[in-house]
DNA sequence: TAATCCAAGATTGGATACAATCCTAATCAA
DNA sequence: TTGATTAGGATTGTATCCAATCTTGGATTA
């Protein structure tokens, strides 16, 4: 690849770390990824400062940007949030898509389901992600979509962090989607938060309770031999 | 003022905007900026970035950086968004809040009826908002208080755009720390829905209805004598 | 007159050079 | 050996220069 704009800079930092090729805690060299690009360092740091409003990345002073590392106490803040607002906007738009709109969600529950069956579990979690963004965009409000749209990345740097079991209620979202078909707006909400509790209860917090707490800390485990994308 | 660094800016170009002394589509020049902080254009260019994904400030590209000017369908959106987020923040925080917590919020209260009375309609605002932001710290979940904070601030703009009447419905907050000292939730979470809807319904949407839709008509209308902070 | 084209000014975008800071590791002394 | 000190490298932060783009206004021509 030649040069790169901005946009493309973003977009392949953000999948980079949704695919978990960049992992937690992992430091981004402005110098390198503008080189990978074939540009200056300047955009890289424009990209960078983006995505430290998102809390994808973590930029100390000095130092360097890191790809976040939530705590437990951030994932479950995170998915606190999910319910509140996952909740009203699939009660929002219970009984009030079209049937195109239908049709785009079942489109995704089919991939999403082959994906399972092709033992891509890092595949079905994403497009479980874009299932519930849809629903997100169906509502109208921009905010839902803007708003989830953080939540759920930082949802795919929890999972990277802490795990996940194989099974993903992934029937879940089937009887989501016929609950909004039906328009049974608060069978759905409540369908949805518990949904929701089951994925943050699949989460694996004690297992990897040793979790890097700071940054500097993980570095100095590793005895100056850490984690870089230069690696 | 010699010099300044990154913070100072941000807090003083959002200050001036929640004050209302930028305006909506109001222009920022990087280079006036620069000067009169006593820094170069570079770090106010990482400001105006980090408030562009606030969307209190609107980018384009090689034309340059705008205060945001919502549309009425904006606004309502970031109105919706308020009932939503705010509605489950006062649910979770009734009947939880500590002493100190709730002497806060009366002191807030205090200061708003004050700025009332003294006939500061601007200060009883932003001390309105700082009640609402107050609630959302008091969740203990980071993201109440950072979503909220951003839809605040796009509420000030929205009421610099739309007006307000002058009866505030102060009295809304008063009772509102009653239902939350009382722990009665689902009152509080009605009255916080029904205040924030007031609110709503006090702007003067249709009155303002040719506000500017985009900013290139503002200042063909204005003839080439735009709007400027060089003004 | 009216439309088109071009040039100049203003502003932002990006590349580069240098300054500030942090971390590491070697050196030296107790 | 252990601790403090310091020099060097690595990385980020800032300033400055130039390029790219947009807008404006005047000159030119039909």
């Amino acid at each position: 690849m030649g040069v790169a704009n901005e946009l493309d800079i973003y977009i392949a930092i953000k999948d980079a770390i949704i695919q978990q090729k960049l992992r937690p805690s992992m430091q981004l060299v402005e110098e390198v990824i503008a080189e990978s690009f074939g540009v200056s360092r300047t955009p890289v740091r424009n990209v960078l400062r983006k995505l430290a409003g998102e809390k994808l990345v973590t930029v100390i002073p000095y130092k360097g940007t890191f790809v976040a590392c939530p705590t437990v106490e951030e994932a479950k803040e995170v998915f606190e949030m999910r319910r509140v607002i996952e909740a009203s906007g699939v009660k929002k738009v219970s009984g009030k898509l079209t049937r195109d709109q239908l049709s785009q969600l079942s489109e995704l529950l089919d991939e999403e389901h082959s994906a399972h069956h092709n033992g891509d579990p890092l595949l079905a979690v994403r497009l479980s992600g874009n299932f519930h963004l849809k629903i997100a965009e169906f509502t109208g409000n921009n905010y839902y979509f803007r708003y989830l749209e953080e939540l759920i990345s930082l949802t795919y740097v929890i999972i990277a962090l802490y795990g996940m079991s194989k099974h993903m209620h992934c029937s879940d979202h089937r009887r989501l989607m016929l609950l909004i078909e039906q328009g049974e707006a608060e069978q759905a909400e409540r369908l949805m938060i518990e949904h929701l509790k089951e994925i943050e209860d699949t989460l694996q917090f004690e297992e990897k309770g040793t979790a890097p707490q700071t940054l500097s800390e993980v570095f100095r485990l590793a005895n100056g031999h850490y984690a870089s994308v230069k690696g």
